[in-house]
DNA sequence: CTAACCTACATGCAAACGCATCTAACTTCT
DNA sequence: AGAAGTTAGATGCGTTTGCATGTAGGTTAG
């Protein structure tokens, strides 16, 4: 095993770890009592794309099987968090969008979930180091590194 | 919000999707058959740690609820995967450790597993970025931030 | 000593998940 | 245009999860 992919292992179990203690620390919150983070994810993914999603591309941000999104967005929708129409340019898709109450949940939710994140991570990281993990782990996440053919 | 907050919660962003995409390319290698990627993480915490853990201890590395954990424990039991003993110390808890075939195939797939970590991130990061990344998320998961009194 | 409390783990149960598969709507190829 | 192939989403079903609670061992205080 190459040094490289050493540094590469211990830094995603440093990241794995990163994870799994602050979503123990954000879950421990009062504040899912109305809606789950899993569900909370979902609204959030549909308030940033101010366009209407699919359930494909809501699935790619939102890490569940498909069976399982198509079931929550049901739940979802049933609650009348958010609208699920039949897409008129292809009708095998659906426009998934918030509703107003959705929208009012996720900006309450959000704000004091925000508050929360940004204690943790301030507290540990000031300004630069922030940024550099957003940056790094962002390029974790973009497009693939292609290689030239 | 101030710019400090914002930047925090960019951060948090940018971890959760590297941690959803990462997570989905790993977990599409044909590779979790006999173990799913959640037990092969209960049996990688078990091995990282020579000493037999209780389940508190192993659940501070596992992201689940005490109970689920208790199950997947007894499922890998009977599976002949770890081994479970009621602690002489402390008659409520009990000691978990790896058996031989618990440890073969921990070695096993995170062989395989870890090859795939090193390509993925390795293709995107180099050395120093990995470093950098490693110690920021270290930091995220240490000890608090205790605050002087 | 023992009653009250706390901690570690297990268990009942309903909700949610993933896998396999189905249906229906596009797309492509001849 | 029609058959074959692909893609979007839904559904059946067994497994796993979390919440609430139970049980038992250990600790503390009167």
């Amino acid at each position: 095993m190459s040094s490289r992919t050493r540094l590469a292992n211990e830094a995603w179990e440093a990241l794995l770890g990163a994870h799994a203690e602050l979503m123990r620390r954000f879950a421990a919150a009062e504040l899912w009592q109305e809606i789950s983070m899993r569900e909370y994810d979902v609204l959030y993914s549909l308030a940033r794309a101010e366009r209407p999603l699919s359930l494909v591309e809501l699935n790619r941000h939102v890490l569940l099987s498909q069976p399982a999104l198509s079931r929550m967005v049901e739940r979802l929708a049933d609650r009348g968090l958010i609208h699920r129409e039949r897409s008129s340019d292809d009708g095998r898709s659906v426009r998934l969008s918030l509703s107003a109450r959705g929208a009012e949940l996720q900006r309450r939710v959000g704000l004091a979930h925000g508050r929360e994140v940004g204690v943790a991570l301030s507290d540990r990281l000031d300004r630069g180091e922030l940024e550099d993990l957003a940056r790094l782990c962002r390029r974790l996440s973009s497009e693939p590194a292609r290689v030239a053919a």
